[in-house]
DNA sequence: TTGCTCCTCACGTCACGTGAGGTGGC
DNA sequence: TTGCTCCTCACGTCACGTGAGGTGGC
């Protein structure tokens, strides 16, 4: 019969965890000192020691632990086995976590080596919802010329919009149509979000310089934080779609432009002062 | 400027991480009302919630998390590549222990499959220490002699203790040094504990029928507690050497049996009525 | 007045490690 | 008497989720 530090030391446990199982009833002294408290245990509950510490290391919770060894002969295979499947799920799913973010830690870790510094933004992925837009489109020839033509599509929309009594929220959506980075025959649409209309939007817009349509969600999207002058956010596009390349990812749409911080021009068509702009990217589910 | 809700939608976080991250001083509100504790945000404060969320994600600590954010221009390259090191070491470490926890998760699995039922003993990896022994050493020519064999070479042994006047120590330990588990010609070691001496233990047992050496201790070994005859053992060591093949682990050593109910025998020659014996096998580290 | 949003505590999570403060046996 | 071992609380860990109980603006 042994003290709590010699069977502490026999089993490689700390007291402090034999006076934890005790405590959670996994492990209860063979005989307890009924004045001093003195814990004392026997050889035999070595086994059942040995049991708790091998199924703690597959990294059951202490609870089921306590319940396989309710029954009193031997385990339970049925209980067992099922305890074994969720863990191997889980581990599963940890598992590939953990790999992503070590990925992502070691593209990090290159990232700083080559430019010297961290880029000025981070990348996130995150879920976008569906919602109803109205929009117009159009090729621009080259990038000098994309300026122009956005602040001249948006002026557009919103004067259809007035015209229709149509009311818009915040926050502009520029899409860019074409499939990969180019610079020139730019298919850019921009789009500013609507009420969704019960009543039928289409019908009543018939012939009106815009459309409206639904932009689709997306459960898996790319996305950044951009804030500067929109003439220079060329590598921060570049950047995240340098990520989902890295990330072994597909694009599933056209890129996003939010203009969060408001229009990129006022109705004077003077520039936003401090432009902050959230791209985003939407990807499709990975598949292994 | 936005209330926490609809900034909490706008970063796809929950209000609740906003307010903690304020109080760890992560993520200020741009403006709080000093009467009504409302929290007031805006735009430009994305961005940093989008770093924040970023770093997370990597599994970096909040608290290191702050201590990047404090420096006001962008994020230190040096500290940033010190804590992603840091994390990098420490998700290989996470990853091969899910890794190795998988593994046992399955092989579980697979013996509930085949078997039915659980093993009615489990199996850990543990250190072992190195102690001082007095042995003796011989060879059973076969299985079926080993239990008389055993006894008197713990008889003999004892005898030369007392007769050297040496004391002794728990447990008994029996020692197979046959490489692979063999059925005849069984290389056999009895062992038990003594006080390594500081005078010469050596030189004081010339001539006497056992020696003293040092058993040497094991960073790494597996071990298993049986309870039952000794008779009945061969199942149980099975599994060991099972369990070691498994994992790819190489045996550094000889297998050990500790009696640690006792001696297997008492002076009179009777068994242990209900013996508890820890195997172990040392095992080599292993390198990938 | 009724919902909605916001607020501030404060508990619970999981398996212990680590004191604090005190007692029993050699 | 001095060490050693044992005891029982109780806090701290990490990043929030989840009430409880209450207030301000449409």
């Amino acid at each position: 019969v042994y003290k709590i530090g010699e069977f502490s030391r026999l089993g490689q446990v700390s007291a402090r965890m034999l006076r934890h199982y005790d405590q959670l009833g996994l492990l209860k002294p063979s005989q307890t000192d009924r004045f001093t408290g003195y814990r004392y245990y026997t050889v035999d509950q070595l086994a059942r020691l040995h049991r708790i510490i091998a199924l703690k290391e597959l990294g059951l919770p202490l609870e089921q632990i306590g319940d396989l060894l309710q029954s009193k002969a031997g385990l339970s295979a049925e209980r067992l086995r099922g305890m074994l499947l969720m863990r191997q799920a889980e581990l599963e799913h940890e598992l590939r976590d953990r790999e992503r973010q070590l990925t992502d830690v070691e593209a990090r870790l290159r990232q700083i080596e080559q430019e010297g510094r961290p880029l000025p933004y981070e990348i996130v992925t995150k879920a976008v919802p569906a919602q109803v837009v109205a929009s117009v489109r159009a090729v621009a020839p080259t990038v000098g010329e994309m300026s122009y033509y956005c602040y001249s599509l948006y002026a557009q929309l919103y004067e259809g919009l007035r015209q229709h009594g149509l009311a818009w929220l915040q926050p502009e959506i520029t899409l860019y149509h074409n499939e990969e980075y180019v610079e020139s025959d730019l298919d850019v649409e921009t789009a500013v979000p609507v009420a969704p209309d019960p009543m039928g939007l289409q019908r009543s817009l018939a012939g009106a310089p815009f459309t409206a349509r639904e932009l689709p969600g997306s459960d898996l999207a790319a996305a950044l934080i951009y804030e500067g002058p929109y003439a220079e956010m060329t590598p921060a596009i570049l950047a995240l779609l340098g990520y989902v390349a890295a990330h072994r990812y597909l694009p599933a749409g056209p890129l996003r432009e939010l203009h969060l911080s408001g229009p990129a021009h006022d109705e004077q068509g003077r520039p936003d002062p401090a432009p902050v702009v959230e791209l985003q990217l939407p990807l499709q589910p990975l598949q292994r």
